[in-house]
DNA sequence: CCCACTTGTTTAGCTGGCTAATTATTTCTA
DNA sequence: TAGAAATAATTAGCCAGCTAAACAAGTGGG
């Protein structure tokens, strides 16, 4: 059996991809001040109003520094606000400001619908369809 | 046409594919004291001894600054030496350490192979084929 | 021949992401 | 109920990655 090169593997790819597509939301994001992360938090909060840091760590795959972090450095950009938890002293809780809201809004547009059509370019119904399944396999296969 | 949520795009699955893949990848290179990325800028010393960082920043597609500096914690961790260019002063090429030589080569097996056989787990041979096709063509529409 | 321009690298300062260790609060249990 | 254990957040310190700006060394044109 005939090893490939690593450079034609699955896992190349990803490698790549991953960092090109990364590259392309962080040049999309920066007319709205954000970079690529940061989006993500501040669409859970969104979804959810008043979420705990916690909740917030669970809900994005990422270390609870990080959600301290991202989120004080938000907070200090006018897109959050932190509140200490009243019923437990322990818990943040972070809710968007307008400018936060309109900000989630606009990364849809933006960002996402941009960055999906590009990705997906050139692929047939059909083609999108299946490798959306294959990666869903993949991302089963990493978790 | 109905809006499909984000959660659901192939976008959105690249980039969680991408941070998990990122993260095995590290719990692999982790017993090599090695991380995300410093792999394959001992790959490509390997593959051409002497190279200049110029060189390697055009074949990473990564930042001059980001070289610059991840080559510096790898001579200080004695991966590599590096060296004024005579013919130009401007340059620094890079030589592999023995060390170095070593670690490249253990990569290959410890962290390539098992990162592959991982991400296309359940995937027949046929459906990997396809995803490679596929990939590729993201690839192409990122770059 | 010298000054302008280009090229290769580095410094400063920012981001997301991480682990380990610390602090504060709550909860559980002996 | 008091002390131990669990939980939520933070601090310190590290890594990859980035842009902008500085610096040094070649290259070219007038």
């Amino acid at each position: 059996m005939n090893k490939i090169p690593v450079s034609e593997t699955v896992s190349y790819l990803i490698s790549r991809i991953g960092k090109a597509h990364r590259n392309r939301a962080n040049e999309l994001l920066s007319s709205l001040n954000l970079h690529a992360g940061q989006e993500l938090l501040l669409q859970q909060i969104y979804q959810q109003q008043g979420i705990t840091l916690n909740e917030l760590t669970c809900g994005m795959c990422v270390s609870a520094v990080t959600v301290t972090r991202t989120v004080e450095r938000l907070e200090k950009n006018g897109f959050l606000k932190k509140e200490r938890c009243s019923s437990d002293q322990r818990a943040v809780r972070v809710y968007l400001t307008e400018k936060g809201v309109a900000a989630v809004e606009t990364v849809e547009q933006k960002m996402w619908e941009v960055l999906e059509r590009e990705t997906v370019d050139n692929l047939t119904t059909e083609e999108r369809m299946l490798l959306k399944r294959l990666l869903m396999q993949v991302l089963s296969n990493l978790s």
